[in-house]
RNA sequence: GGGAGCAUAGCUCAGCUGGGAGAGCACCUGCCUUACAAGCAGGGGGUCACAGGUUCGAGCCCUGUUGUUCCCACCA
């Protein structure tokens, strides 16, 4: 980096070529190393079908940020890439794409529906992964795993294998959630809800003893034909004396009883409900209890097969007019209500879920969720924020069995063979070649593949070589934070919890830290169909990663949805120029020098000041990050760079490198001392531009992102030189403040006459004051007189300053007596708090001690401007 | 029906265990000052949603109200 470079950072020209540098010098790769403590993140594999968007960027980020620091703070790291086969998701891109070429999953058969898909996950898994290293991810890439790789398999297989061996994994008939779209069962987390315009239509059955008729009311009239009981609450007065006679269902002629069950509420509806227990997963429950006969009336794709009589072969919906239409002929249709209710969508496909009876693969959930509630109840994992175990609880405690199986062909098989001679069924790790009952080799895998989250479950273990206790099990496992949204709290950080535990006898990890949804600049989700979308790859192109990270980690607190917006983006791109910008500067005064980057013997007053604000940040970010505040970490960053190093403290280095020779040399190593730390502090944010800076000072070791992050000491806190130079700070600002009030030009000089008590702070300092007060001459002493000038008041000093065409006594007055009172206010609420006993009881020590500071600085200045006022108004 | 979040400057939002009301952007004024106009200097702008309470002291803690967003459950 030379200082005749671009006055502008430009990342694209350095950023791939510094990826680069880091993967081929290995820095990524995490060793085993037995003096060290172990840091270890698994990345959430996102999912094969899709770009990086700004949900993964944010993700990626933020644990990024934290493998960085914790590397630097000489943790041997691990950061665990993969990918997510995504089972439903990919199946459904898959099938669409053939769609478009004619094809279908039948036709081309199963064997090569499967060869399109791992065709499909190296076409596009492969292009997530290049994007997230154009984040500037440091993931140990040889690592890189997939949630259908052999590992995997072993796992899942060991996995199911042992559940079922413990009873934990059963088959049977339930009534589950069935998509007709997707063809297959999905759980009950996969269901969601949304309002829906729908009628109300209410029906009569006809009593069979001819007695008259009872009215119910459904939203599904095309159920009737499933129709095994109607019934009532029990407590009823209405309809008490009907229970146990039996009504003929409407068209299909089917006689069935009326029943009486508590789960019917009275003042709903008519009070009276139809039973169907094939197609209503609370139906089934009371047909259950009961014993009522099911009567599956759907097939697969949701048409009503030969059970419907005269409507079979109808898809469900056209199915519903027609029988409309012959209740109303038949009479029995007595009246239509428009009503809004919640129906059960896919959440992939967003297809109306019909509940259906089928036989599928269970987990049994209630001993399972036990020690999950344990280890967050008792602290052995956090949640950042708290209050997400909220969500965590809520869902284990009112866990049911979760369906397992699914209808698909891409994603784990299921390990259960059946011979197809005696109908024996075994669940093994192996394959079944021979049945061990009959001897029969006519045996069949079970069709069926698993959720996918069955897989993701096991992803924090299996990811480092479970069940084989490989040496990055025994050392990295348990694993210390999963980063991930609060979407996905009880599809994937529950079931890894309880998984875990079981499995491995561990939790999974140590800390949850949760981030909220990424929106676009008006609050919106980000979504395809808004096509309010923003690639964070082009954001890249256009600012750089840095910014980019930077953009999403200022102002994000755990737990909270952030808005996106480029003007932020643009914001952290001029950060960075800023930075790069110090660094030139740094640059056109050292080249030819000979420096170092280590701290001179004598510190000057500015030195020593900057050192002790640094110290502080440091002190203050280190505990953001620990505490997984980044957002305040990096605001830390930010403005000790822009408002304490480059606005004040190079502008002083500026001074001194050019009024006193015998204090270059030192002034710079300083600066070099200073920007290193400063690059490493910032070094976990913005990777690129800190080691692109940080190569060209004078330093040691082949990168920053192995370089030690900073640490605070205690020698370099300095209380006195931080007071002194506030007060010489405030000295400059204030008469900047008059002269910029006043219009004076920075290029018109004027005297300046300080009076202050402490001349010797003030002399130190003349020559910052001259240059940064726009004076042409300063002269210091305990005691001015002069008339005509402007005076400028401060705890300290006060100062004059002779500007005979600007002096307006009128106008002084008035900024004078503005200020008096203004001071007076603060005084007097300060001096309310001393004379408070109150207050002096029970207040700390402390906080009362910077209030009669407060007190004594304001007096003074006080004193000062009552002195000052008394002059102006002497003057005529 | 149950639960959670949010409400602070014109906009977007920080504000950690209670003691100074803040940042970025926008706005106004003046500056191309030898690192940076993607910049520098200066400035205006807030009843911290409302009402009570606790406290020497409340943006922060407690209670209630209003508005808003989200999650869970789901009534046929």
């Amino acid at each position: 980096m030379k200082s005749e470079l671009s006055k502008f950072y430009e990342p694209n020209k350095i950023e791939n070529k510094i990826y680069d540098f880091w993967q081929n010098n290995g820095y990524f790769k995490a060793k085993i190393e037995k003096n060290k403590k172990p840091y270890t993140i698994v990345m959430p594999p996102p999912n094969i079908t899709g770009n990086l968007h700004m949900g993964h960027a944010l993700d990626e980020t933020l644990q990024d940020i934290i493998i960085r620091f914790k590397r630097m703070q000489g943790y041997s790291t691990l950061w665990l890439p993969g990918t997510d086969h995504a089972s439903i998701a990919t199946e459904a891109k898959i099938v669409n794409e053939m769609q478009k070429e004619g094809l279908k999953k039948e036709i081309i058969g199963r064997d090569e529906f499967i060869k399109r898909a791992y065709d499909w996950k190296k076409k596009y898994g492969g292009k997530i992964i290049e994007q997230i290293k154009k984040l500037g991810s440091s993931c140990d890439w040889e690592k890189e795993r997939f949630t259908m790789d052999d590992g995997n398999k072993e796992a899942v297989n060991e996995v199911f294998v042992g559940l079922y061996e413990k009873g934990l994994i059963y088959r049977g008939e339930r009534i589950i959630n069935w998509c007709p779209h997707c063809k297959t069962s999905i759980s009950d987390a996969e269901v969601n809800f949304a309002e829906h315009n729908g009628n109300f239509y209410y029906l009569k059955y006809k009593l069979s003893d001819d007695s008259g008729f009872i009215e119910i009311a459904t939203t599904r009239p095309e159920t009737i034909l499933g129709d095994t009981a109607i019934a009532v609450n029990p407590d009823d007065s209405r309809y008490k004396k009907l229970i146990g006679k039996t009504v003929i269902v409407p068209i299909i002629e089917r006689e069935i009883p009326i029943i009486a069950d508590s789960y019917v509420e009275m003042d709903f509806g008519t009070g009276v409900v139809k039973i169907t227990p094939a197609h209503d997963p609370n139906d089934f429950e009371v047909g259950l209890r009961h014993n009522l006969p099911i009567i599956n009336i759907m097939d697969e794709n949701a048409v009503i097969n030969e059970n419907g009589g005269k409507y079979s072969g109808s898809d469900r919906s056209s199915a519903r007019k027609k029988i409309l239409e012959d209740l109303k002929l038949s009479g029995l249709l007595v009246k239509i209500e428009a009503i809004k209710h919640n129906v059960g969508c896919c959440y992939r496909c967003n297809e109306i879920i019909e509940p259906r009876i089928s036989e599928q693969w269970f987990v049994k959930m209630e001993p399972l969720a036990k020690p999950a509630i344990k280890c967050v109840e008792n602290g052995e994992i956090n949640f950042i924020p708290a209050r997400f175990d909220k969500i965590y609880f809520n869902w284990l405690k009112n866990i049911k069995d979760w369906c397992i199986s699914r209808q698909l062909w891409w994603g784990h098989k299921i390990p259960a063979y059946y011979c197809q001679n005696c109908g024996h069924l075994k669940v093994s790790k192996n394959p079944v070649l021979v049945c061990e009952k009959c001897g029969s080799n006519k045996i069949k895998q079970d069709e069926d593949t698993l959720d996918t989250w069955f897989s993701s479950a096991l992803w924090p273990f299996a990811a480092l070589g479970w069940p084989n206790r490989t040496p990055e099990y025994e050392y990295f496992y348990p694993t210390d934070t999963l980063v991930t949204g609060y979407d996905i709290i009880f599809f994937w950080v529950v079931r890894m919890v309880f998984s875990a535990l079981e499995h491995t006898g561990k939790v999974p990890f140590k800390n949850v830290l949760i981030h909220g949804l990424v929106r676009d600049s008006m609050g919106r989700k980000m979504s395809k169909s808004l096509g309010n979308g923003i690639d964070p790859i082009e954001i890249i192109d256009k600012y750089g990663a840095d910014a980019l990270r930077f953009a999403l980690a200022t102002g994000n607190s755990p737990g909270n949805d952030m808005r996106f917006s480029e003007e932020k983006v643009s914001a952290s791109r001029n950060f960075a120029n800023k930075l790069w910008n110090a660094a030139r500067f740094i640059h056109m005064n050292v080249d030819e020098y000979n420096v170092e980057n280590k701290l001179p013997e004598k510190l000057n007053i500015e030195d020593k000041w900057i050192l002790s604000l640094l110290n502080s940040v440091i002190f203050n970010v280190t505990e953001n990050i620990e505490k997984f505040e980044l957002g305040l970490a990096i605001q830390k960053i930010y403005d000790f760079v822009w408002d304490y190093f480059c606005d004040w403290y190079i502008e002083l280095a500026k001074i001194r490198i050019h009024s006193d020779i015998n204090a270059e040399h030192d002034t710079r190593c300083t600066l070099i001392y200073i920007i290193d730390k400063i690059l490493r502090l910032l070094h976990p944010f913005m990777p690129f531009i800190t080691e692109e800076i940080w190569q060209s000072f004078p330093h040691c070791g082949e990168s920053i992102m192995l370089s030690e992050y900073p640490k605070f000491f205690e020698k370099f806190s300095d209380y006195n030189a931080e007071n002194d130079m506030k007060i010489i700070i405030d000295t400059i600002k204030s008469i900047r403040n008059v002269r910029a009030e006043k219009n004076v030009k920075p290029s018109t000089k004027t005297d300046l006459f300080i009076a202050t008590e402490n001349t010797g702070l003030f002399e130190k300092c003349e020559m910052f004051i001259k240059k940064l007060a726009y004076a042409k001459s300063l002269k210091i002493s305990k005691c001015f007189e002069i008339d005509e000038a402007v005076i400028v008041v401060n705890s300290q000093s006060k100062i004059f300053i002779p500007m005979n065409d600007l002096i307006d006594k009128e106008f002084e007055l008035s900024r004078l007596n503005k200020e008096y009172e203004k001071l007076q206010n603060e005084l007097n609420i300060n001096l309310s708090k001393l004379n408070n006993k109150n207050f002096l009881n029970k207040a700390p020590e402390q906080v009362v001690k910077s209030v009669k500071k407060n007190v004594d600085d304001l007096n003074e200045k006080f004193i000062n401007l009552k002195k000052s006022l008394e002059e102006l108004n002497k003057r005529k």
